[in-house]
DNA sequence: AACACGTCCTGAGCGC
DNA sequence: TGCGCTCAGGACGTGT
């Protein structure tokens, strides 16, 4: 099994690692044309063409995060987001060089090189959009729910939106509604650090362990970001490219092999919310 | 053929 | 019966 080689593994470590690689090539430049090469993304690409006039020569003054989102400020009060969905990968390479397959957009910029979007299942997402305030976020980022490396998570947070509530405590911690960018393998890894049972219903978990959890997905998210994400491969230029997080991993795509902590229970496979969920029956209570 | 790292939408099922 | 909430499951292209 293979779940984490090949390219593009967004998750929230990996996004966050594309946003501070992008920054020493595009801060400062300016797109002085965009080849938009599909129809459609997660959404049509329409709206994002004809909003294209409103950023094109305007310098790119910013580039930041916010939940899975890489959030590209110009100069003229606007931003990109750009969504990487579950296949998508940037990379930086002269302009001059043809599109490969799956390249879905390429922006070129005044020092002749170019980024380009490679998303074969199109599942991401690109769209601009006004700013009220410079230096700040778009209106539809700032009301998301906290940022997991934010100082708004806290147990107490997860504790009281919990209570009173059935569902997989992994289902909680993945839902959008209540924090966003815990994805599907850092979820599985931050649950068997915490020792906690995937399928533990989220209103019956105590404060503590809320405590737990919470510092678990710090922790895994903030050594995933260290070591550059999972995987963002071919990043050209970029020092480190090759994130080395796969080998730090305890559980995910580990179904069928002994447990590298207890060195005794088979890691365990399930289904929860529809997505592949691994633990160790002997580490996680 | 089954399954894949993310989101969004639908509708079933529940308590009141 | 109806309302609102919760939550599971499917849909969305394509590759392996």
């Amino acid at each position: 099994m293979q779940p984490v080689d090949g390219e593009g593994m967004p998750e929230l470590p990996e996004v966050e690692t594309v946003a501070r690689a992008l920054r020493p090539h595009l801060l400062g430049r300016r797109m002085t044309r965009v080849d938009v090469l599909t129809v459609k993304l997660r959404k049509p690409l329409a709206s994002f063409k004809q909003k294209l006039a409103d950023v094109l020569d305007k310098e790119i003054i910013k580039i930041s995060r916010r939940a899975k989102y890489i959030v590209v400020e110009f100069a003229g009060m606007r931003v990109m987001l750009l969504h990487l969905g579950m296949s998508g990968s940037l990379k930086i390479v002269p302009g001059d060089v043809p599109a490969e397959n799956h390249e879905r957009i390429i922006w070129f910029f005044d020092d002749g090189r170019s980024l380009r979007f490679h998303d074969p299942r199109k599942f991401g997402l690109v769209d601009i959009l006004p700013l009220q305030i410079p230096d700040s976020l778009p209106e539809c980022l700032e009301n998301l729910p906290p940022e997991p490396l934010g100082e708004h998570f806290s147990a107490n947070y997860l504790y009281q939106l919990s209570r009173g509530r059935r569902r997989p405590i992994k289902s909680l911690i993945m839902d959008n509604s209540f924090v966003v960018g815990v994805g599907n393998i850092y979820a599985s890894e931050s649950l068997f650090r915490a020792g906690i049972d995937p399928l533990s219903p989220a209103g019956k978990l105590t404060l503590p362990r809320y405590q737990q959890l919470v510092q678990a997905i710090r922790q895994v998210l903030q050594e995933a970001i260290a070591a550059g994400g999972t995987t963002i491969s071919d990043f050209s230029g970029v020092d480190g490219s090759e994130g080395t997080f796969a080998r730090h991993l305890n559980v995910y795509g580990r179904a069928g092999k002994v447990c590298l902590t207890c060195n005794k229970a088979i890691i365990l496979k399930t289904i929860i919310g529809g997505r592949s969920t691994f633990y160790c029956p002997h580490c996680q209570k």
